[in-house]
DNA sequence: TATTGTTATACTCTATAACTATA
DNA sequence: TATAGTTATAGAGTATAACAATA
């Protein structure tokens, strides 16, 4: 059935890709002490300030794992915790400067790096297939959810 | 310049792709005590035999990295240790019956997981993104190296 | 000497369970 | 009581360095 072979090379183009980005992730990450987590936090962080709870939950890992994570982090001055004024029990998370200045680099080593593998189509088909990925894609977490403010 | 802008479309939706992919892969692993790596070896066993290190360079893991995996998985069952005819160093990674039942079962639960996403497309467009995807890959582990045999 | 793989060691990532503070 | 977060603990994943066997 054409719509099931159709479903599996998506699925194997779908799956080795994503194999190919994180690889590239892991390992600019790692050239600059940050794991793909730790990259991905920080790429959240850009323009979002969300709490530990709703961070935890977007990325899939148990609260007691990023209260770790975080600890990391903010040693190293990538990131801070912050009160949240609404709820004394609440910890939002929030990158410093330096965060932001690290994962700045990082987006363009990330870029380059994968310059030569997008670059194998011309922009047509890079934008085609950016439309086409949008519909597969899960929503991502809402930006500066605290200004929503709905708890 | 639009040139860049779908450049830096498509790297955003294969990044937000790569960490919803990962995110199934991983869940679905640990439901049946699979790590991500782990899970990938299995897939990568179905049709190849190759040297420990030849996976660990592939995988992009240290050899004493891929020592402990493969230990775990084979203390389990689901791969074994072989020797190498031609190099008595050398050892072999291949998958157990068992092993390949498992690997073939998580194949079609990522498959139901994710058909809700890939069926938000029709099936020529899902052609079209697999043909897409197809010029970004970098190219996989060559299939059973051993008969190709060139060492 | 160089290569293949394993072992010892150490640190990060991760979850579970028990805990504190606040709601 | 329920929720938000931290801490203690333990197992898996990872790399580095030192090692044994083979080439």
């Amino acid at each position: 059935m054409t719509s099931e072979d159709s479903e599996d090379a998506l699925l194997d183009g779908l799956v080795r890709s994503a194999f190919q980005i994180m690889g590239v992730l892991t390992r600019i990450g790692a050239e600059h002490d940050l794991s793909l987590t730790q990259l991905r936090v920080l790429g959240i962080l850009r323009d979002r300030r969300p709490r530990m709870s709703d961070l935890a939950a977007f990325l899939g890992l148990d609260k007691s794992t990023l209260s770790g994570l975080i600890d990391r982090a903010e040693r190293r001055g990538l990131l801070a915790r912050g009160a949240n004024p609404d709820d004394k029990r609440v910890v939002d998370v929030l990158i410093t400067d330096a965060g932001r200045e690290l994962i700045g680099k990082l987006h363009q080593e990330v870029r380059e790096a994968l310059a030569p593998a997008t670059g194998r189509l011309d922009a047509q088909q890079r934008r085609q297939l950016a439309d086409l990925l949008e519909p597969v894609l899960t929503p991502p977490l809402p930006l500066t959810p605290r200004s929503t403010a709905q708890r």
